[in-house]
DNA sequence: CTGCTTTGTCCTGTGAGTGGAAAAAGTGGA
DNA sequence: TCCACTTTTTCCACTCACAGGACAAAGCAG
C-alpha cells in the first residue's frame, strides 16, 4: 500500500488533525464547536483534509436534536511505529493514527552491542508486526534512546551507557530503512509524552516524569511541551549528588543518585545482601537464577523479605531527596514515577513521597500529586507515536 | 500631563513597539527589514501608532544610498517605574520607554514592617523622582517582592520572610495609588528579566539566574520566558537540602542551603568567627559597627582575611553543589550569579564554578558560562520596567 | 544635470474568512 | 400523517487584511 505523505497545509488543518487524534472520530458540527471557525471555513478545511486522504468519512453521528451530522475520523489505515530502546531491552509497537496500540513486542537485548545490531532487531520486530497483519507499512516512527539526543538532527550525543552510539545518525538511518519520517528523542522524554497523552498527566501543563530503569532520568514538561535543555541533556538527574562522598559512580564522581539507586545499583546491592547472608529469600533466588535483578528484589519484597524492603526504602529515600530538590526548584503540578522498577510499587512510592513532602516547602507540595505512571512499558512507545504524530500533524 | 493609555491594537504593532524598545529610534525602512510586512502595511501600522501617541516622529535618518527615511521612536515622555523590594532595602527607578534608567533611588527598610509601611516609602521615593523632574507621572510600574507571587493577580502567597504580606493585593493597591497599570513578580524573576534585557543574558534562551541576598532564589528562563511554576514558587532553591542533618533552618528542616549560605547566614557566621577570635579583622569590624553584614565579610576578604575567605569559599561550595544539581537537571545555556553578595565577587564565583564543573556531566557543562550579573542593583528595577512594558506592549 | 538607488504613497487585486439565507435532514407532538 | 421546531450543511455575497506594482519624491555619485 502507498503510504500517506500529506501534511496539513495550515494551522487550522493541523488543529483539526490533533483534535481527531486526541478525541477520536467526531462530527463536523462538534469540531466546529471546538475550533472557533465559521461553519463555511470549517467545511472547506475538512473537505481539503478528506482530499488528502488523511481523514475519511465515517458515517452519521447521533442526532443532537436536529439533522444528523456526518462523522469524520483519521484514516484508519494510518500506522505509526513507536520504538523504545532501553539499556537491556527494546519495545516496539504499532499504533493507529489515534495512537491506540494495535500490537506490542518486547525483546531483551543490550544497547552496548551498538546501533547497527540493535536496529537489525528493531527492524525484525517491526517486520514481525507487519507480517501479523497489523500494518502494511508505517507512516512515521518515533524512537527513544537511553541517552541525550541532539533533537533536531536525531543524533545521540555522548551517551554514557551506550558509547558506540555517539554521533550515529539514528534519524537518517532509520528513515531510510523504514521509508518514512522518523523522530528521535531521549527515552525519558518519550515516557513523559506517553503519560501526557494517554496516562496520568493528561491535564497537567508542567510536570516531571522520573524514570527509574537501569539508570535514572527525568522528563521535564513545561507548558505542555517537553523541555530538552540547551544541549539536549536536560533531565539527566542520575548524576546529581545524593550522598556526599558516597559510592563511586561510572561517571567518575562519588555519591551520584544512580550509583545508589537504579535498576543496576539495586541488583548489585541485592547480590551483596544475599552473599552476606542478610536475606535468605534473595540468596535462594540468587542460587536459582545465577544472578539477581530489580525484579527479584521486587518479588522478595512482596514476599515480605525485610532486607529487600529496606533496600527499596533506602533507595526511595535517596530518590525522594533528589526529587524534593527538583520540586522546590521547578514547582511542578505533578510528579510521575515510572520505568522498569515500578514493580517496586508502593513501597518505593511511599518512601519518595515521605521525603518530598518533608523536605519541600508547603507552597510547592501543597497540592502536588506524586503518582506511579499509568501506562507501564507502553508509555515509551505511545510517546514515540505521539512524537512523530506531533511532527506530521504540524504545518509543513 | 495626561498619561498614555493606548495599547497596540494587533500583533504587528506590538512587534514594532518591542523593536523600538529594544533597538531604540529607528527608521521606517529599517523596521521594514525586520518585520516581514509589505511597505504599505507597515506604513499603515506606523501611522496608527503615531496617532496613539505611543510613537513619535524623530527627524530624518541617514541615507542608505537613496532617499532619506523618516525616523520614529517611542514617545520620549513615557515613563516606567521599576520597584525592587528586598528584605532589607528597596530600589526604585524611573526609566523611559526604552528602559534606560533616568533616576534610581535606594533606601534601607525592613519588609517585615508590612506592605502598608513599605509602600508608603515606595510612594515617597516615587514622588521624589517625580519632583526631581524626571517624570510627570508613570505609564506603568513593575514591582518585585522577595517571595512567591500569584502572578496573574499580583498577590504574594505564603512568603516566608514577609509574613504580613500574605494575600495583600499588591497589584490592585499600587495600581490605585500610582494611577497606572502595575505588574508584580518575584524579585528574582525581575533580576532575570533585567539581565536578559540589558545584561549578560541578552542572547540566551534558557538560563538560570541565582540571586544571593538575604535569602537565595533562582530565576528560571525557558525559551526566553520566565517560568514561574504551578503555584508561582518555582526557583525557590533556598530550602533545598545542601547538608544532610545540617543547620536548623527557619523553615523547620535542617541543612537548607539558605541556612548555610546567604546574606543572613554569612553575617551570623562572621559574628561567630569574630567572637571565637578566629579573625582579628572581623572582630575589629564587629566592635566598630556593633554588628556584621555580608559587606563586612566581603571587605575583610578583600583585605586578605583568611577566615573571611574561608567563609566565602565554604558558602560557594555549598551553593555550587546545589547549582550543579540544577545544571544537570535543567541544562541551561548560562548561569548568572547576582544579588547583594556579589561583592564577594570572584572568590565566590570560583568556588561555585569549581563545584559545578566537577559535579555536572561534561555534556551539560561543556559550553556553560557561569558569570556574575552585569547590572548589579539595577537588574531588578530594569526587570520591573521590562515586565510592565512587556505587558503594555502586547495586544490588549 | 543625469542616471541610479532608496523611500514613501497610492491603488488595485487576491484570497481568507465571516455571517446570513435557505435548503436538507431530523425530532417530537398533536 | 402532518406540522412546528432544531440542527446541519451548502451557497453566496460581502468585508478586510495584505501584497505587490506603479509612480512620485528625495537623495547619491559622478
Amino acid at each position: 500500500m502507498r503510504r500517506m505523505t500529506a501534511r496539513p497545509a495550515n494551522a487550522h488543518q493541523a488543529r483539526l488533525l490533533t483534535l481527531l487524534r486526541d478525541g477520536g472520530p467526531n462530527s463536523r458540527a462538534q469540531l466546529g464547536d471546538q475550533v472557533d471557525l465559521s461553519r463555511s471555513k470549517l467545511a472547506v478545511e475538512v473537505d481539503r483534509l478528506l482530499e488528502t486522504g488523511l481523514v475519511v468519512a465515517d458515517g452519521l453521528a447521533a442526532s443532537r436534536g436536529g439533522r444528523r451530522s456526518h462523522n469524520i475520523r483519521l484514516n484508519p489505515e494510518l500506522r505509526f511505529l513507536g520504538v523504545d530502546i532501553g539499556a537491556t531491552s527494546v519495545d516496539v509497537a504499532v499504533t493507529n493514527a489515534e495512537l491506540e496500540t494495535l500490537g506490542h513486542l518486547n525483546q531483551p537485548m543490550d544497547v552496548r552491542e551498538g546501533p547497527v545490531a540493535v536496529f537489525e532487531q528493531v527492524l525484525a520486530l517491526a517486520a514481525k508486526l507487519r507480517a501479523s497483519g497489523l500494518a502494511e507499512g508505517f507512516d512515521g516512527a518515533g524512537i527513544g534512546v537511553p541517552g541525550p539526543v541532539r533533537f533536531p538532527e536525531g543524533i545521540p550525543v555522548a551517551p554514557p551507557i551506550m558509547p558506540g552510539w555517539d554521533g550515529f545518525p539514528v534519524r537518517e538511518a532509520l528513515s531510510q530503512e523504514l521509508g518514512c519520517p522518523v523522530m528521535v528523542d531521549n527515552d525519558v522524554n518519550l515516557m513523559a509524552m506517553g503519560e501526557q497523552h494517554a496516562g496520568v498527566a493528561r491535564t497537567v501543563a508542567d510536570f516531571l516524569c522520573v524514570k527509574i530503569g537501569t539508570g535514572i532520568g527525568c522528563g521535564i514538561v513545561v507548558g505542555g511541551e517537553v523541555y530538552r535543555g540547551t544541549t539536549g541533556s536536560a533531565g539527566d538527574i542520575g548524576h546529581i549528588q545524593a550522598v556526599p562522598d558516597g559510592r563511586p559512580c561510572a561517571c567518575g564522581n562519588r555519591g551520584c543518585l544512580e550509583a545508589h539507586f537504579s535498576g543496576a545499583a539495586l541488583a548489585r546491592d541485592a547480590v551483596e545482601a544475599a552473599q552476606q547472608g542478610r536475606s535468605a529469600e534473595l540468596a535462594s533466588r540468587l542460587e536459582t537464577n545465577g544472578g539477581l535483578t530489580a525484579a527479584d528484589v521486587a518479588a522478595a519484597a512482596s514476599a515480605g523479605d525485610a532486607t529487600a524492603l529496606d533496600l527499596i526504602r533506602e533507595g526511595g529515600n535517596r530518590t525522594g531527596q533528589v526529587i524534593a530538590g527538583l520540586v522546590s526548584f521547578f514547582n511542578p503540578g505533578l510528579v510521575v514515577i515510572g520505568g522498569g522498577v515500578t514493580g517496586l510499587g508502593h513501597t518505593l512510592l511511599a518512601a519518595i513521597r515521605t521525603q518530598v513532602y518533608r523536605q519541600s516547602l508547603p507552597l510547592a507540595t501543597g497540592n502536588l500529586p506524586i503518582v506511579l505512571g499509568e501506562l507501564g512499558p507502553t508509555a515509551g512507545v505511545i510517546g514515540g507515536a505521539r512524537l512523530i504524530s506531533d511532527h506530521l500533524f504540524s504545518p509543513a
